[in-house]
DNA sequence: TGACAATAGGTGTTTAGACACTTAATATCG
DNA sequence: CGATATTAAGTGTCTAAACACCTATTGTCA
C-alpha cells in the first residue's frame, strides 16, 4: 500500500542497510513535502527560509531579534543571513535598527507588511500541512515526531 | 530524553498542530543529517546531488542513462541537470555520448575515475549512516521508513 | 588600564540553483 | 507524405547559496 522508495526511484538493487534506507526515505520525503510547501509560498513571493524568518520574528515580538539569534533559530542552517535579511528588508517585510546599548547588535523586526503577510499565510500553511499529513493518525504522527527527534541525537 | 524541537529552536509557543510539528521535525532532521552527510563528501570535492548521480549511474551499469532518466531518479528534484552533468564531466567523473539510434538522446556513464570515487565512498557513507542512525533499533528504523513512505503519499 | 580574544555584523567572489526560452530529432496522424 | 505535436537536450540570465575574509565593538584579565 505504501509506495516503496526503490520503485519510486526505479532502483534495482536493495538498499545497503536499514540505516541507509531510512536516511534516503527521509531525504526523499522532505524533498517532496518541501517542494509542495514552496508552491504554497510562491504566489506570495517568498520561499521557505524567508517564511521561517517571518515566523521567528512574529514569535519574538516587537523587540525583534539580532542576526545571529535568527540564524540559530532557523530550521535549516543558513550562512549569510545578512543578505537574506537584506532581501526581506528590500521587500518591505522587515526593518533593522542598530542597538544603542551594544552597538554591535542590529535587531530585526517585522514591518506591518511582514506581519500581514505571515498572518495571511497561516490559513494556507495549515491547510497544506493538513493536506500532506492529514491521512496519518494522531498516534502515527506522534510516533513519527518521536523517531525523528531520536534520529537527530547523533551518536 | 529525546530533544524537543521547540527547545532546540528556542520557540516559545506550542506548534499549531501535530501535522505542523511533524513537518517541522522532518525538515529539521533532514537538515541536520544532510549537513553531516555533506561534511563526509566535502573532502572528495562533491556534494550530495553529485553523489546521488554517481550512485544512480553505478546502478545503471555500462550503458549509462540519459539526462531525463537521471533527473527522474534523483532523490531531490533538480532542474538543470544538464549543467550538473557538465560539472561532473569537467571533473572527469562522467562522460557523455550521443546515441546513434535516437540522436536526441545523450547517455551519460561513469568514467573510471567516477567509478573509483563512488567505490571509495561506500565505506565512509555506510559509516556515516551507522553513526547517525545506529542508535535506533531495527524495529524503530522499520517504523520510521514506513511512516515516511506513508507521509509521501499526498492526499 | 591596555593588549588581546571574542562576538556581532558585513562584504567580495565563486559556484550552484531557478526559470523561461530555444534547438534538434522523432513520433503522430489527417 | 507533410504539417504538427512531442520529446530530449541545451542555453541565457537572474537570483540565491557557500566560503573565506574584513571591520567594529565589547569583554577579559594579566
Amino acid at each position: 500500500m505504501t509506495t516503496d522508495l526503490r520503485s519510486e526511484l526505479r532502483q534495482r538493487k536493495p538498499f545497503a542497510s536499514l540505516h541507509q534506507e531510512a536516511q534516503l526515505n527521509l531525504a526523499r520525503t522532505e524533498a517532496v513535502l518541501d517542494a509542495a510547501f514552496e508552491q504554497v509560498l510562491k504566489p506570495h513571493g517568498i520561499g521557505a527560509t524567508q517564511y521561517n524568518v517571518l515566523r521567528i520574528l512574529r514569535g519574538a515580538g516587537p523587540g525583534g531579534l539580532c542576526r545571529n539569534e535568527i540564524r540559530d533559530r532557523l530550521l535549516t542552517r543558513m550562512p549569510d543571513v545578512t543578505r537574506l535579511l537584506d532581501r526581506m528588508a528590500k521587500a518591505g517585510l522587515v526593518i533593522r535598527g542598530r542597538s544603542t546599548e551594544d552597538r554591535r547588535l542590529v535587531s530585526t523586526r517585522l514591518t506591518g507588511r511582514g506581519s500581514d503577510l505571515v498572518a495571511r499565510l497561516d490559513g494556507p500553511v495549515a491547510a497544506e500541512h493538513q493536506r500532506r499529513l492529514g491521512h496519518l493518525t494522531t498516534s502515527q504522527l506522534r510516533t513519527l515526531i518521536e523517531l525523528l527527534a531520536l534520529a537527530r541525537q547523533k551518536a
